[in-house]
DNA sequence: CGACCTCTTGAGACAGGTCAATGTTTGTGG
DNA sequence: CCACAAACATTGACCTGTCTCAAGAGGTCG
Protein backbone atom coordinates (compact mmCIF):
# COMPACT_ATOMS: atom_id res chain seq x y z
CA UNK A 1 0.00 0.00 0.00
CA UNK A 2 2.95 2.19 -0.78
CA UNK A 3 3.37 4.91 -3.50
CA UNK A 4 6.44 4.29 -5.91
CA UNK A 5 7.80 6.94 -7.51
CA UNK A 6 9.08 6.77 -11.58
CA UNK A 7 11.78 8.13 -12.85
CA UNK A 8 10.47 11.05 -15.27
CA UNK A 9 11.76 9.39 -18.47
CA UNK A 10 11.52 10.81 -21.99
CA UNK A 11 8.98 8.36 -22.28
CA UNK A 12 6.36 9.60 -19.32
CA UNK A 13 6.23 13.02 -20.86
CA UNK A 14 2.96 14.74 -21.57
CA UNK A 15 3.96 15.51 -24.80
CA UNK A 16 4.54 11.55 -25.57
CA UNK A 17 1.24 10.89 -23.97
CA UNK A 18 -1.31 8.87 -25.49
CA UNK A 19 -3.95 10.62 -23.71
CA UNK A 20 -2.58 14.16 -24.06
CA UNK A 21 -5.73 15.36 -26.10
CA UNK A 22 -7.96 14.63 -23.68
CA UNK A 23 -6.01 15.70 -21.01
CA UNK A 24 -5.24 18.82 -19.65
CA UNK A 25 -2.94 20.35 -21.88
CA UNK A 26 -5.08 19.38 -24.63
CA UNK A 27 -5.06 22.84 -26.02
CA UNK A 28 -1.93 24.01 -25.39
CA UNK A 29 0.77 24.54 -27.94
CA UNK A 30 4.11 22.51 -28.14
CA UNK A 31 5.52 24.73 -26.15
CA UNK A 32 3.25 25.18 -23.30
CA UNK A 33 2.60 21.72 -23.04
CA UNK A 34 6.12 21.44 -22.03
CA UNK A 35 6.14 24.17 -19.46
CA UNK A 36 3.03 22.31 -18.52
CA UNK A 37 4.85 18.86 -17.92
CA UNK A 38 7.42 20.73 -15.75
CA UNK A 39 4.40 21.31 -13.33
CA UNK A 40 3.94 17.32 -12.67
CA UNK A 41 4.98 16.37 -9.84
CA UNK A 42 5.55 12.45 -10.30
CA UNK A 43 3.83 9.18 -11.68
CA UNK A 44 2.20 7.21 -9.53
CA UNK A 45 1.68 3.61 -10.37
CA UNK A 46 -1.10 2.12 -7.85
CA UNK A 47 -1.56 -1.67 -8.02
CA UNK A 48 -5.39 -2.78 -7.34
CA UNK A 49 -7.01 -1.67 -4.32
CA UNK A 50 -4.11 0.96 -3.16
CA UNK A 51 -5.16 4.35 -2.22
CA UNK A 52 -4.57 7.01 -4.31
CA UNK A 53 -5.68 9.23 -1.60
CA UNK A 54 -7.93 9.13 1.63
CA UNK A 55 -10.78 10.74 2.28
CA UNK A 56 -9.84 13.63 5.14
CA UNK A 57 -6.09 13.80 3.88
CA UNK A 58 -4.63 17.05 2.92
CA UNK A 59 -5.49 18.60 -0.51
CA UNK A 60 -3.09 19.03 -2.16
CA UNK A 61 -2.66 17.45 -5.87
CA UNK A 62 -5.22 16.72 -8.45
CA UNK A 63 -4.46 14.30 -10.82
CA UNK A 64 -4.38 12.91 -14.23
CA UNK A 65 -5.38 9.36 -15.12
CA UNK A 66 -2.80 7.74 -17.23
CA UNK A 67 -3.80 3.98 -17.35
CA UNK A 68 -5.75 1.89 -15.68
CA UNK A 69 -9.06 2.58 -13.17
CA UNK A 70 -9.86 3.57 -10.22
CA UNK A 71 -13.23 4.43 -8.08
CA UNK A 72 -14.12 7.20 -5.54
CA UNK A 73 -16.13 6.39 -1.88
CA UNK A 74 -17.17 8.06 0.93
CA UNK A 75 -17.47 6.75 3.77
CA UNK A 76 -20.66 8.48 5.51
CA UNK A 77 -21.33 8.02 9.03
CA UNK A 78 -20.80 4.34 10.52
CA UNK A 79 -21.76 3.02 6.92
CA UNK A 80 -20.46 0.73 4.66
CA UNK A 81 -18.68 2.48 1.59
CA UNK A 82 -20.54 4.62 -0.88
CA UNK A 83 -19.54 5.16 -4.22
CA UNK A 84 -19.62 8.20 -6.26
CA UNK A 85 -17.69 7.96 -9.51
CA UNK A 86 -15.30 5.67 -11.61
CA UNK A 87 -12.31 7.17 -13.10
CA UNK A 88 -10.60 5.88 -16.92
CA UNK A 89 -7.35 7.74 -18.30
CA UNK A 90 -7.24 11.05 -19.65
CA UNK A 91 -9.54 12.02 -16.57
CA UNK A 92 -9.32 14.76 -13.41
CA UNK A 93 -9.63 13.05 -10.36
CA UNK A 94 -9.38 15.14 -6.42
CA UNK A 95 -10.98 18.45 -8.02
CA UNK A 96 -13.80 18.49 -5.32
CA UNK A 97 -11.13 19.10 -2.94
CA UNK A 98 -10.29 22.55 -3.85
CA UNK A 99 -12.29 24.29 -1.66
CA UNK A 100 -11.25 22.79 1.60
CA UNK A 101 -8.51 21.94 2.76
CA UNK A 102 -9.27 17.99 2.44
CA UNK A 103 -10.26 15.71 0.42
CA UNK A 104 -13.64 14.35 0.94
CA UNK A 105 -13.81 11.19 0.00
CA UNK A 106 -11.16 8.20 -0.89
CA UNK A 107 -9.72 7.40 -4.08
CA UNK A 108 -8.77 3.69 -4.69
CA UNK A 109 -7.19 1.80 -8.05
CA UNK A 110 -9.71 -1.10 -9.42
CA UNK A 111 -6.19 -2.52 -11.06
CA UNK A 112 -2.87 -1.77 -11.76
CA UNK A 113 -3.00 2.05 -12.71
CA UNK A 114 -1.01 4.75 -13.32
CA UNK A 115 -1.59 8.69 -12.71
CA UNK A 116 0.64 12.45 -13.11
CA UNK A 117 0.39 14.08 -9.49
CA UNK A 118 -0.67 17.54 -10.66
CA UNK A 119 0.31 20.04 -7.26
CA UNK A 120 -2.71 22.19 -7.35
CA UNK A 121 -0.78 25.84 -6.49
CA UNK A 122 1.38 25.39 -9.27
CA UNK A 123 -1.79 24.35 -11.59
CA UNK A 124 -3.47 27.68 -10.24
CA UNK A 125 -0.25 29.53 -10.70
CA UNK A 126 0.49 28.24 -14.72
CA UNK A 127 -3.31 29.14 -15.26
CA UNK A 128 -2.17 32.93 -14.53
CA UNK A 129 -0.30 32.88 -17.26
CA UNK A 130 -2.24 30.64 -19.86
CA UNK A 131 -5.81 31.64 -20.14
CA UNK A 132 -5.91 28.72 -22.51
CA UNK A 133 -5.13 25.85 -19.80
CA UNK A 134 -7.51 28.25 -17.19
CA UNK A 135 -10.10 28.32 -19.66
CA UNK A 136 -9.89 24.87 -19.98
CA UNK A 137 -10.16 24.01 -16.14
CA UNK A 138 -13.25 25.80 -16.09
CA UNK A 139 -14.63 23.98 -18.89
CA UNK A 140 -13.44 20.14 -17.20
CA UNK A 141 -15.15 21.48 -14.03
CA UNK A 142 -17.92 22.25 -15.59
CA UNK A 143 -18.51 19.15 -17.56
CA UNK A 144 -18.14 17.26 -14.23
CA UNK A 145 -21.16 18.85 -13.43
CA UNK A 146 -22.82 18.49 -16.02
CA UNK A 147 -21.85 14.73 -15.59
CA UNK A 148 -23.05 14.60 -11.91
CA UNK A 149 -26.38 16.13 -12.84
CA UNK A 150 -27.07 13.51 -15.63
CA UNK A 151 -26.47 10.78 -12.76
CA UNK A 152 -28.69 12.45 -10.06
CA UNK A 153 -31.39 12.39 -13.05
CA UNK A 154 -30.37 8.79 -13.42
CA UNK A 155 -30.84 7.75 -9.97
CA UNK A 156 -33.71 10.19 -9.14
CA UNK A 157 -36.07 8.63 -12.07
CA UNK A 158 -34.57 5.37 -13.80
CA UNK A 159 -35.52 1.54 -13.10
CA UNK A 160 -32.85 -1.03 -12.57
CA UNK A 161 -32.35 -1.51 -16.29
CA UNK A 162 -32.28 1.74 -17.25
CA UNK A 163 -29.79 2.64 -15.28
CA UNK A 164 -27.66 -0.68 -16.31
CA UNK A 165 -28.09 0.03 -19.89
CA UNK A 166 -26.53 4.37 -18.61
CA UNK A 167 -24.01 2.68 -17.38
CA UNK A 168 -23.26 0.35 -20.13
CA UNK A 169 -23.38 3.18 -22.52
CA UNK A 170 -21.21 5.84 -20.23
CA UNK A 171 -18.56 3.21 -20.07
CA UNK A 172 -18.86 2.80 -24.10
CA UNK A 173 -18.45 6.18 -25.06
CA UNK A 174 -15.74 6.95 -22.14
CA UNK A 175 -13.85 3.76 -24.19
CA UNK A 176 -14.88 5.26 -28.22
CA UNK A 177 -12.95 8.91 -27.11
CA UNK A 178 -10.20 6.74 -25.99
CA UNK A 179 -9.64 5.23 -29.06
CA UNK A 180 -10.80 1.91 -27.57
CA UNK A 181 -13.77 -0.18 -29.05
CA UNK A 182 -16.75 0.89 -27.67
CA UNK A 183 -18.39 -2.62 -28.39
CA UNK A 184 -16.01 -4.19 -26.49
CA UNK A 185 -14.69 -4.07 -22.59
CA UNK A 186 -13.64 -5.02 -19.71
CA UNK A 187 -15.50 -4.05 -16.31
CA UNK A 188 -12.64 -3.54 -13.71
CA UNK A 189 -15.23 -3.37 -10.98
CA UNK A 190 -17.09 -6.44 -9.35
CA UNK A 191 -21.13 -6.59 -9.64
CA UNK A 192 -21.31 -4.94 -5.97
CA UNK A 193 -19.10 -1.77 -7.16
CA UNK A 194 -21.56 -1.25 -9.93
CA UNK A 195 -24.49 -2.31 -7.85
CA UNK A 196 -23.29 0.50 -5.11
CA UNK A 197 -22.88 2.91 -7.97
CA UNK A 198 -26.09 2.44 -9.35
CA UNK A 199 -27.59 2.15 -5.97
CA UNK A 200 -29.14 -1.12 -6.28
CA UNK A 201 -28.47 -4.71 -4.66
CA UNK A 202 -25.71 -6.87 -6.42
CA UNK A 203 -28.49 -9.43 -6.54
CA UNK A 204 -30.32 -6.85 -8.92
CA UNK A 205 -27.04 -6.09 -11.10
CA UNK A 206 -26.98 -9.76 -11.69
CA UNK A 207 -30.64 -10.26 -12.85
CA UNK A 208 -30.66 -7.47 -15.19
CA UNK A 209 -27.66 -8.22 -16.91
CA UNK A 210 -29.15 -11.76 -17.21
CA UNK A 211 -32.15 -10.18 -18.95
CA UNK A 212 -29.98 -7.93 -21.15
CA UNK A 213 -28.43 -11.22 -22.12
CA UNK A 214 -31.86 -13.16 -22.54
CA UNK A 215 -32.88 -10.07 -24.79
CA UNK A 216 -29.28 -10.37 -26.83
CA UNK A 217 -28.42 -6.70 -26.11
CA UNK A 218 -25.12 -7.88 -24.34
CA UNK A 219 -23.32 -10.77 -23.99
CA UNK A 220 -21.41 -10.93 -20.46
CA UNK A 221 -18.82 -13.73 -19.95
CA UNK A 222 -17.57 -12.12 -16.66
CA UNK A 223 -16.34 -9.28 -16.43
CA UNK A 224 -15.76 -8.98 -20.61
CA UNK A 225 -18.88 -7.20 -22.14
CA UNK A 226 -19.73 -6.90 -25.40
CA UNK A 227 -22.32 -4.71 -26.63
CA UNK A 228 -25.09 -6.36 -29.49
CA UNK A 229 -27.33 -3.92 -29.72
CA UNK A 230 -26.40 -0.83 -29.06
CA UNK A 231 -29.54 1.19 -30.16
CA UNK A 232 -31.97 -0.65 -28.06
CA UNK A 233 -29.75 -0.31 -24.94
CA UNK A 234 -29.92 3.67 -25.37
CA UNK A 235 -32.99 3.76 -26.27
CA UNK A 236 -33.39 1.70 -22.95
CA UNK A 237 -31.52 4.13 -21.07
CA UNK A 238 -32.51 7.11 -22.54
CA UNK A 239 -36.37 6.24 -21.85
CA UNK A 240 -38.33 8.76 -19.30
CA UNK A 241 -37.94 6.09 -15.98
CA UNK A 242 -40.67 5.72 -13.68
CA UNK A 243 -43.91 7.95 -13.93
CA UNK B 1 -42.74 36.22 -19.28
CA UNK B 2 -40.75 39.05 -20.22
CA UNK B 3 -37.35 40.14 -18.69
CA UNK B 4 -37.34 43.16 -17.01
CA UNK B 5 -34.31 45.70 -16.73
CA UNK B 6 -33.73 47.65 -13.62
CA UNK B 7 -31.32 50.83 -13.53
CA UNK B 8 -28.82 50.23 -11.25
CA UNK B 9 -29.01 52.33 -8.24
CA UNK B 10 -27.05 52.90 -5.57
CA UNK B 11 -28.76 50.36 -3.06
CA UNK B 12 -28.70 47.47 -6.36
CA UNK B 13 -24.25 47.50 -5.90
CA UNK B 14 -22.46 44.92 -5.14
CA UNK B 15 -20.98 46.90 -2.04
CA UNK B 16 -23.93 47.23 -0.25
CA UNK B 17 -25.74 43.53 -0.83
CA UNK B 18 -26.86 42.04 1.95
CA UNK B 19 -25.00 38.53 0.67
CA UNK B 20 -21.97 40.17 -0.30
CA UNK B 21 -19.88 37.97 2.44
CA UNK B 22 -21.65 34.63 0.90
CA UNK B 23 -21.36 36.04 -3.39
CA UNK B 24 -18.89 35.68 -5.66
CA UNK B 25 -16.67 39.11 -4.13
CA UNK B 26 -16.40 37.66 -0.78
CA UNK B 27 -12.76 37.62 -0.76
CA UNK B 28 -12.01 40.83 -2.31
CA UNK B 29 -11.05 44.05 -1.14
CA UNK B 30 -13.14 46.84 -1.05
CA UNK B 31 -11.97 48.51 -4.22
CA UNK B 32 -12.09 44.82 -6.25
CA UNK B 33 -15.32 44.73 -5.37
CA UNK B 34 -16.14 48.20 -7.22
CA UNK B 35 -14.35 46.47 -10.34
CA UNK B 36 -16.48 43.53 -9.64
CA UNK B 37 -19.59 45.06 -9.61
CA UNK B 38 -18.54 46.94 -12.89
CA UNK B 39 -18.88 43.91 -14.84
CA UNK B 40 -22.36 42.94 -13.87
CA UNK B 41 -24.31 43.67 -17.31
CA UNK B 42 -27.84 44.39 -15.07
CA UNK B 43 -29.96 42.93 -12.18
CA UNK B 44 -33.23 41.05 -13.53
CA UNK B 45 -36.28 40.85 -11.60
CA UNK B 46 -38.50 37.53 -12.40
CA UNK B 47 -41.74 36.69 -11.30
CA UNK B 48 -42.82 33.36 -10.00
CA UNK B 49 -42.70 30.74 -13.39
CA UNK B 50 -40.35 32.98 -15.68
CA UNK B 51 -37.34 31.61 -17.40
CA UNK B 52 -34.02 32.72 -16.46
CA UNK B 53 -33.13 30.68 -19.39
CA UNK B 54 -33.83 27.90 -21.41
CA UNK B 55 -32.24 24.75 -21.63
CA UNK B 56 -30.31 24.87 -25.17
CA UNK B 57 -29.99 28.91 -25.58
CA UNK B 58 -26.53 29.96 -25.79
CA UNK B 59 -24.59 30.32 -22.58
CA UNK B 60 -23.40 33.88 -22.27
CA UNK B 61 -23.42 34.34 -18.17
CA UNK B 62 -24.06 32.96 -15.10
CA UNK B 63 -26.52 34.54 -12.33
CA UNK B 64 -26.06 35.05 -8.68
CA UNK B 65 -28.99 34.74 -6.86
CA UNK B 66 -30.11 37.78 -5.03
CA UNK B 67 -33.45 37.20 -3.78
CA UNK B 68 -35.94 34.39 -3.79
CA UNK B 69 -35.28 30.86 -5.29
CA UNK B 70 -35.23 29.26 -8.81
CA UNK B 71 -35.14 25.45 -9.54
CA UNK B 72 -33.16 24.23 -12.69
CA UNK B 73 -34.60 21.27 -14.83
CA UNK B 74 -33.98 19.54 -17.54
CA UNK B 75 -36.13 18.04 -20.14
CA UNK B 76 -34.43 14.90 -21.31
CA UNK B 77 -36.27 12.16 -23.97
CA UNK B 78 -39.90 13.39 -24.60
CA UNK B 79 -40.40 12.88 -20.42
CA UNK B 80 -41.55 15.37 -17.97
CA UNK B 81 -39.15 17.56 -16.38
CA UNK B 82 -36.07 16.35 -14.49
CA UNK B 83 -35.11 18.64 -10.98
CA UNK B 84 -31.63 18.70 -10.50
CA UNK B 85 -31.69 21.85 -8.06
CA UNK B 86 -32.91 24.45 -6.21
CA UNK B 87 -30.76 28.00 -6.11
CA UNK B 88 -31.14 30.25 -2.99
CA UNK B 89 -29.59 33.84 -2.54
CA UNK B 90 -26.09 33.92 -2.85
CA UNK B 91 -26.03 30.96 -5.12
CA UNK B 92 -24.06 30.68 -8.40
CA UNK B 93 -26.75 29.60 -11.21
CA UNK B 94 -24.96 28.49 -14.85
CA UNK B 95 -21.77 27.37 -14.26
CA UNK B 96 -22.44 24.21 -15.52
CA UNK B 97 -23.13 25.58 -18.97
CA UNK B 98 -19.23 27.01 -19.46
CA UNK B 99 -17.61 24.13 -21.60
CA UNK B 100 -20.84 24.27 -23.89
CA UNK B 101 -22.39 26.86 -25.90
CA UNK B 102 -25.33 26.17 -24.70
CA UNK B 103 -26.90 25.67 -21.46
CA UNK B 104 -27.81 22.47 -20.44
CA UNK B 105 -30.46 23.07 -18.50
CA UNK B 106 -33.33 25.56 -17.78
CA UNK B 107 -33.76 27.64 -14.65
CA UNK B 108 -37.37 28.64 -13.71
CA UNK B 109 -38.14 31.44 -11.07
CA UNK B 110 -40.31 29.93 -8.09
CA UNK B 111 -41.21 32.99 -6.53
CA UNK B 112 -40.44 36.77 -7.35
CA UNK B 113 -36.43 36.91 -7.86
CA UNK B 114 -33.94 39.31 -8.95
CA UNK B 115 -30.52 37.87 -9.79
CA UNK B 116 -26.88 39.70 -10.88
CA UNK B 117 -26.26 38.66 -14.31
CA UNK B 118 -22.55 38.44 -14.47
CA UNK B 119 -21.31 37.86 -18.61
CA UNK B 120 -19.02 34.65 -18.23
CA UNK B 121 -16.14 36.59 -20.72
CA UNK B 122 -16.08 39.58 -17.98
CA UNK B 123 -15.60 37.07 -14.95
CA UNK B 124 -12.76 35.49 -17.02
CA UNK B 125 -11.02 38.31 -17.33
CA UNK B 126 -11.13 40.08 -13.97
CA UNK B 127 -10.55 36.29 -12.67
CA UNK B 128 -7.31 36.96 -14.85
CA UNK B 129 -6.05 39.84 -12.91
CA UNK B 130 -7.30 38.99 -9.16
CA UNK B 131 -5.91 35.88 -8.17
CA UNK B 132 -8.35 36.09 -5.01
CA UNK B 133 -11.60 36.37 -7.47
CA UNK B 134 -10.10 33.10 -9.57
CA UNK B 135 -9.31 31.25 -6.62
CA UNK B 136 -12.18 32.03 -5.25
CA UNK B 137 -14.34 30.61 -8.51
CA UNK B 138 -12.40 27.47 -8.53
CA UNK B 139 -13.53 27.03 -4.75
CA UNK B 140 -16.93 27.80 -5.88
CA UNK B 141 -17.11 24.91 -8.44
CA UNK B 142 -15.10 22.63 -6.32
CA UNK B 143 -17.86 23.04 -3.89
CA UNK B 144 -20.77 22.31 -6.82
CA UNK B 145 -18.85 19.20 -7.24
CA UNK B 146 -19.49 17.78 -3.12
CA UNK B 147 -23.00 19.22 -3.15
CA UNK B 148 -23.44 16.72 -6.18
CA UNK B 149 -21.53 14.06 -4.82
CA UNK B 150 -24.02 14.22 -1.57
CA UNK B 151 -27.29 14.66 -3.56
CA UNK B 152 -25.74 11.15 -5.51
CA UNK B 153 -25.41 9.17 -2.48
CA UNK B 154 -28.39 10.44 -1.24
CA UNK B 155 -30.37 9.17 -4.33
CA UNK B 156 -28.29 5.74 -4.67
CA UNK B 157 -28.59 4.63 -0.90
CA UNK B 158 -31.06 6.34 1.09
CA UNK B 159 -34.84 5.61 1.83
CA UNK B 160 -37.75 8.05 1.46
CA UNK B 161 -37.57 8.88 5.06
CA UNK B 162 -33.91 9.54 4.75
CA UNK B 163 -34.20 11.56 1.98
CA UNK B 164 -36.83 14.17 3.54
CA UNK B 165 -34.72 14.46 6.25
CA UNK B 166 -31.81 15.57 4.60
CA UNK B 167 -33.93 17.79 2.56
CA UNK B 168 -35.40 19.61 5.35
CA UNK B 169 -31.60 20.07 7.03
CA UNK B 170 -29.89 21.16 3.68
CA UNK B 171 -32.51 23.92 3.49
CA UNK B 172 -32.30 24.71 7.09
CA UNK B 173 -28.31 24.86 6.91
CA UNK B 174 -28.53 27.00 3.59
CA UNK B 175 -31.55 29.41 5.61
CA UNK B 176 -28.75 29.55 8.55
CA UNK B 177 -26.37 30.49 6.35
CA UNK B 178 -28.32 33.26 4.88
CA UNK B 179 -29.12 34.70 8.30
CA UNK B 180 -32.32 33.18 8.22
CA UNK B 181 -34.08 31.13 10.95
CA UNK B 182 -32.68 27.53 9.85
CA UNK B 183 -35.87 26.59 12.31
CA UNK B 184 -38.68 28.38 10.28
CA UNK B 185 -38.67 28.56 6.88
CA UNK B 186 -41.49 28.45 3.80
CA UNK B 187 -41.28 26.29 1.15
CA UNK B 188 -41.24 27.98 -2.44
CA UNK B 189 -41.17 24.51 -3.43
CA UNK B 190 -44.58 22.32 -4.47
CA UNK B 191 -45.17 18.78 -3.05
CA UNK B 192 -44.00 17.79 -6.49
CA UNK B 193 -40.88 19.34 -7.00
CA UNK B 194 -39.59 18.29 -3.38
CA UNK B 195 -40.79 14.43 -5.19
CA UNK B 196 -39.17 15.23 -8.49
CA UNK B 197 -36.10 16.13 -7.23
CA UNK B 198 -36.02 13.54 -3.95
CA UNK B 199 -36.86 10.90 -6.75
CA UNK B 200 -40.11 9.91 -5.22
CA UNK B 201 -43.70 10.51 -6.20
CA UNK B 202 -45.58 13.26 -4.62
CA UNK B 203 -47.83 11.14 -2.46
CA UNK B 204 -45.08 9.85 -0.43
CA UNK B 205 -43.51 12.87 -0.02
CA UNK B 206 -46.76 13.95 1.87
CA UNK B 207 -46.91 10.57 3.80
CA UNK B 208 -43.65 11.14 5.09
CA UNK B 209 -44.36 14.59 5.85
CA UNK B 210 -47.27 13.49 7.98
CA UNK B 211 -45.23 10.45 9.33
CA UNK B 212 -42.20 13.45 10.66
CA UNK B 213 -45.21 15.57 12.45
CA UNK B 214 -46.72 12.79 14.14
CA UNK B 215 -42.81 12.06 15.38
CA UNK B 216 -42.62 15.29 16.45
CA UNK B 217 -39.87 16.25 13.76
CA UNK B 218 -41.50 19.21 12.35
CA UNK B 219 -44.38 20.98 12.07
CA UNK B 220 -46.03 21.47 8.57
CA UNK B 221 -48.71 24.20 7.64
CA UNK B 222 -49.10 24.16 4.30
CA UNK B 223 -45.48 25.11 3.14
CA UNK B 224 -44.50 26.31 6.22
CA UNK B 225 -42.45 24.16 7.90
CA UNK B 226 -41.17 24.71 11.77
CA UNK B 227 -38.35 22.14 12.35
CA UNK B 228 -38.88 20.72 16.11
CA UNK B 229 -36.80 17.96 16.66
CA UNK B 230 -33.29 19.21 14.56
CA UNK B 231 -31.39 16.45 16.15
CA UNK B 232 -32.93 13.35 15.31
CA UNK B 233 -33.90 14.71 11.67
CA UNK B 234 -29.99 15.16 11.21
CA UNK B 235 -29.43 11.55 13.01
CA UNK B 236 -31.68 10.38 9.89
CA UNK B 237 -30.79 12.23 7.92
CA UNK B 238 -27.41 10.71 8.47
CA UNK B 239 -28.34 7.40 8.74
CA UNK B 240 -26.74 4.64 6.14
CA UNK B 241 -29.61 4.04 4.42
CA UNK B 242 -30.67 0.62 3.17
CA UNK B 243 -28.29 -2.81 3.30
C1' DC C 1 -5.67 -27.73 -4.36
C1' DG C 2 -8.24 -25.56 -1.08
C1' DA C 3 -9.97 -21.05 0.88
C1' DC C 4 -12.00 -17.08 -0.30
C1' DC C 5 -14.08 -13.92 -3.04
C1' DT C 6 -17.46 -13.17 -6.67
C1' DC C 7 -21.48 -14.19 -9.23
C1' DT C 8 -25.96 -16.32 -10.09
C1' DT C 9 -30.54 -17.93 -9.01
C1' DG C 10 -34.73 -18.66 -6.23
C1' DA C 11 -38.40 -17.47 -2.89
C1' DG C 12 -40.57 -14.30 0.01
C1' DA C 13 -41.14 -9.59 2.07
C1' DC C 14 -41.83 -4.75 1.87
C1' DA C 15 -40.98 0.14 0.52
C1' DG C 16 -42.67 2.97 -2.38
C1' DG C 17 -45.23 3.55 -6.80
C1' DT C 18 -49.83 3.91 -9.01
C1' DC C 19 -54.64 4.86 -9.26
C1' DA C 20 -58.50 7.10 -7.39
C1' DA C 21 -61.25 9.97 -4.56
C1' DT C 22 -61.53 14.05 -1.67
C1' DG C 23 -60.09 18.05 0.78
C1' DT C 24 -57.39 22.45 0.87
C1' DT C 25 -54.91 26.53 -1.00
C1' DT C 26 -54.02 29.89 -4.18
C1' DG C 27 -54.73 33.11 -7.53
C1' DT C 28 -57.80 35.64 -10.69
C1' DG C 29 -61.55 38.27 -12.43
C1' DG C 30 -65.96 40.26 -11.53
C1' DC D 1 -63.25 41.64 -1.35
C1' DC D 2 -65.54 37.65 -2.58
C1' DA D 3 -66.37 33.57 -5.46
C1' DC D 4 -64.95 30.17 -8.17
C1' DA D 5 -61.76 27.52 -10.88
C1' DA D 6 -57.52 25.46 -11.05
C1' DA D 7 -53.67 23.90 -8.87
C1' DC D 8 -51.95 21.60 -4.96
C1' DA D 9 -52.09 18.35 -1.06
C1' DT D 10 -53.74 14.41 1.54
C1' DT D 11 -55.40 9.81 2.30
C1' DG D 12 -56.62 5.00 1.25
C1' DA D 13 -56.24 0.56 -1.26
C1' DC D 14 -53.73 -2.05 -4.02
C1' DC D 15 -49.73 -3.51 -6.88
C1' DT D 16 -45.03 -4.21 -8.34
C1' DG D 17 -39.99 -3.58 -8.59
C1' DT D 18 -36.39 -4.21 -5.95
C1' DC D 19 -34.33 -5.67 -1.61
C1' DT D 20 -33.26 -9.47 1.60
C1' DC D 21 -32.03 -13.81 2.88
C1' DA D 22 -30.25 -18.14 1.46
C1' DA D 23 -27.92 -21.61 -1.09
C1' DG D 24 -24.87 -23.02 -4.46
C1' DA D 25 -21.68 -22.49 -8.57
C1' DG D 26 -17.71 -20.39 -10.59
C1' DG D 27 -13.24 -18.05 -10.44
C1' DT D 28 -8.84 -16.78 -8.64
C1' DC D 29 -4.75 -16.63 -5.96
C1' DG D 30 -1.60 -18.08 -2.49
Amino acid sequence: MVHRRRSLGQENRCQSCRHRSLCLPLALELEEVEQFDTIIRRRLTLRRGEWLYRQGSPFTSVYAVRSGSLKQVANEGGSDELLTHYYLPSELVGLDGIDEVIYPSSVIALEATTVCEIPFDRLEFLSERLPVLRAHLYRIMSKEMRKDLRVIRMLAHKTADQRLATFFIGLSERFRQLGYSPYRFRLSMTRAEIGNYLGMAVETVSRVMGRFQQQDLVAVHGREIHILDMHTLVELGGESGRR
